[in-house]
DNA sequence: CGGTTGCTTGAGATCCATCAATAGGAGTGG
DNA sequence: CCACTCCTATTGATGGATCTCAAGCAACCG
């Protein structure tokens, strides 16, 4: 896979709230190592080993998550095309998490030398890989708080909406729609619920009008709405220009 | 209050893990700001606020939060002695989360503009801050983990274990023992929990014989039962030697 | 086609929240 | 020193959100 096309959904994210010269863009191309991909359910970097580069989602669901030694199994976040796993190429020596695919995945790999090498010389792409770190860091303070004290409707709601924005920006979101390739299994290791009550409450939040959800892809027909009723707040994104539209005039209270 | 005292347990926390020259402390002490003290329950920073400088701990212990529209209260992190809130000065233009002190507290701002510039100079403190910076993201991790799949006696169990290790390794801990000054109230919006439930949990746990807590100060009986019981595995700090002083021979099982 | 995976539904159990009331300590002012 | 308030810890009773167990069904696949 060509460099320009594995960073088109990386470049595409860090534009949507700063500029990026063509000069950058080579630059973050230098430290890309040849793809690799992944079938669902399959480890890219297992909890324990010794990471030797970062990984970037060029399409493709991955996640991050942990597992209790009572076999219960958290997702700590949603790697989607665009995410860069660490930024900085700051790697521990031990990954104290797995990443694993969700759907069929294409990662590039990146040379963590280069990526550290690029943030201490260039100002422009050092900014944006700050502001890109930031970012995932309020979306884990997010998810600490829809799993410690919203419910599971709200939980439900506030991801869809999550989700809206980060797809939106990365181009992945036609008429209000997205793939939502996650299974109801998975969306209980996310938002801390059973399997079982993710279908329920799909339900219900089905029975509101608000989305659709059928064969892994999400329709949302109330965004204003849907933000409303899971308490979202767009600002979290720290983006400077509004990447949201929201459609004037949707019925919700 | 001198700059030595104020960079002490922050620095001690850094050499548990790295080499700090005399240069580098020197070089640290030089982003500091004169220190600033606060009182319980009132705001270092306000969520939406246009923040000009990170802060450091030094004495007493902070809290970040959010809170809902609905009024529900949820803690992000704990911030103890020695913790610094953005280790790289990189502060988004508003806050997305507000920081609180818990006890009386003393902090000293930060200088970001010279962290930053410190960040690209210095590489043994780039590094410091690097394994710094991954700490606390773990430690984000283990709480995602703890909200959406620990229950409330593991909960609390793990926490008092990730406090252990935190605080041991600035000083605060003497004799398995040490002081633990988070309300019950905040317990609950800490762990996602209501003060009833955090209550009677500790209640629980103090019947196993496994932990005292009494006016704020929480004694470890047995650390090894204590963390088979809430599943507490320490390698999530990343510490290349073990901070971690586990007494032989403790029953546990 | 048998096996696997994911979605759906029902019934019952449990963890935890909520509401409500009491009590103690710390601070404040008279 | 007392009355008052505020905050926190504690306890009881009740209800509810969510889990667990169990089963059936559809889709996919070698």
């Amino acid at each position: 896979m060509a460099n320009a096309t594995a960073l088109a959904p990386f470049l595409r994210k860090l534009r949507s709230n700063t500029v990026i010269s063509a000069e950058g863009e080579n630059v973050l191309g230098s430290m890309l190592l040849p793809a690799r991909t992944f079938e669902p359910h399959h480890d890219v970097l297992m909890e324990g080993s010794r990471p030797n580069s970062a990984v970037l989602v060029v399409s493709g669901w991955a996640c991050r998550y942990k597992q209790l030694a009572n076999g219960k199994r958290q997702i700590l976040a949603l790697l989607v095309p665009g995410d860069l796993s660490e930024p900085f190429g700051a790697l521990a020596e031990h990954m104290d998490h797995s990443i694993s695919a969700i759907t069929p995945l294409t990662v590039v790999p990146v040379d963590v030398a280069k990526a550290r090498q690029i943030a201490v010389e260039n100002v422009e792409l050092r900014q944006a890989l700050w502001w890109d770190l930031l970012g995932s860091q309020s979306i884990l303070y997010e998810r600490i708080l829809s799993l410690g004290r919203r419910t599971a409707l709200e939980r439900l709601g506030h991801l869809f909406c999550e989700l809206y924005i980060r797809l939106q920006r990365v181009g992945l979101v036609h008429n209000q729609e997205y793939e939502m390739p996650v299974s109801q299994i998975d969306l209980g290791d996310l938002l801390g619920l059973s399997s079982v009550h993710v279908n329920r409450s799909l339900q219900e939040l089905r029975l509101t009008g608000m989305i659709s959800l059928k064969d892994r892809r999400l329709k949302i027909h109330d965004l204003a709405g849907l933000m409303d009723a899971s308490m979202f707040d767009p600002s979290y994104f720290h983006h400077r220009e509004k990447v949201l539209r929201t459609k004037p005039g949707s019925n919700h209270g």
